[in-house]
DNA sequence: TGGTAACGTGAGCTTTTGCTCATGTTTACC
DNA sequence: GGTAAACATGAGCAAAAGCTCACGTTACCA
């Protein structure tokens, strides 16, 4: 399975492919401008600095763009997934790794501003089928790391677990950068963590500040009612 | 401050007031299934069975059908805000206020499904002005119960606490209502319910299933570390 | 009952925008 | 250096969508 369906035409030369790359920069910009929605073509092609016979040579229709973005932001995505995922995960607390990620994602979302752009566009029909897959894979993360932590749940409730985490950080997250002064983004994100923290130790049973390597295979230090 | 700069005209005799509520109801109806940006006027115009031209007599444009709907939802939001305001929230605990208030506003969604495409639509230039109050108006409600609760908060802490609860809670009833299946939806509110407990309990000091009216001023039951 | 203003209509004008294609330029390969 | 393929260009086409306007209809009031 090709990129390329997705593609008029594959850029062989150097030239091509570094426009094809300007052409995507142009389209995030643009798209983080206007929103999707208002946002031209032409648009897309003049901040790229090329003409719009170029733009539709490498991308058949509009929606092109939008979807290859997705997919370089969900490898770009993968490639944070695999360095906030630490050598020995036993070693660290619930609430370090929790806010581990939350930072980690934050500072991926500052150096990437036009990503909350397409997670905000994550309805439109010509995305769902790729946005799923990386949504899915951060609600998987948490899934499988849930699933690891309380072996006691049911498949389904760790599919929920992981929705619900993956949802309620993905908004806080967004939350937190609309806010261009930092202390206010941190503030969010601290209350992100709080109330992350929380709710996964509440639910996986797992002690908020003790190393999870001390903990057994099965799900230990459930507390309170 | 009337509404009319929103209207070419104002409805003045009964048939044309039932025209405009038909426009507003078809836009509504077609917003849901098209997404507003897929949506065109005469859609609207012949979902509601009128003519394009009666549309534009009352509506100057596209995104005034936007800003009607989201005064009229505005409304309607704070009906239901009133409503879930019971006459003795001391009365009550932590826990049964978030409940109640959880499923009230999942009932609303259930009874208003374009809601969730019009706070989907909460970033387009038009809307910033109006949504921004009814955004805040739910922040605003939470905050103004943190306030009453934890009156040792400074006063932007309940601010945070109250825009970070409301995206949470929006995030979660909007995750809740993608499901179709009631079974679903109330397996996510069940966790949304915990997480905005545990939250709240402990960012406010208050105890999850202790009458509000028992405690005292001040914030008492903190707990743990 | 007549007159006026509000209301209703829809063909079609205007603008926008996604997209094409004929023409010209650059690169790769022999 | 020659040739073929890849690449680049932008004027402009076709379709779509927002919106107008001239004309007809209904409701109110004296």
């Amino acid at each position: 399975m090709e990129t390329a369906p997705q593609r008029r035409r594959d850029p062989v030369q150097a030239r091509s492919r570094a426009r094809v790359d300007a052409i995507l920069d142009a389209a995030d910009a643009v798209f983080l401008e206007l929103g999707f929605a208002e946002a031209t073509t032409n648009h897309v092609a003049a901040r790229a600095q090329t003409s719009i016979g170029s733009l539709y040579r490498f991308f058949p229709d509009k929606d092109a763009l939008l979807v290859a973005l997705a997919e370089r932001y969900g490898a770009r995505m993968q490639a944070l997934a695999s360095q906030l995922t630490p050598m020995d995960p036993e070693g660290a607390t619930l609430r370090g790794l929790i806010s581990d990620g939350i930072d980690g994602f934050s500072a991926f979302l500052l150096a990437n501003p036009g990503f909350v752009t397409l997670i905000h566009q994550a309805r439109h029909p010509a995305l769902t089928a790729g946005r799923r897959a990386q949504e899915g894979q951060m609600a998987a993360l948490i899934g499988g790391l849930s699933a690891k932590l309380a072996p006691q749940l049911t498949a389904e409730e760790v599919l929920v677990i992981g929705d619900v985490a993956q949802a309620v950080l993905s908004a806080l997250q967004t939350l937190a950068h609309l806010h261009d002064e930092a202390q206010a983004r941190e503030a969010t994100l601290s209350e992100a963590k709080l109330m992350m923290t929380l709710y996964l130790s509440r639910r996986l049973g797992v002690p908020e500040d003790v190393p999870l390597a001390s903990l057994g295979g099965d799900g230990v230090g459930q507390r309170g009612a």
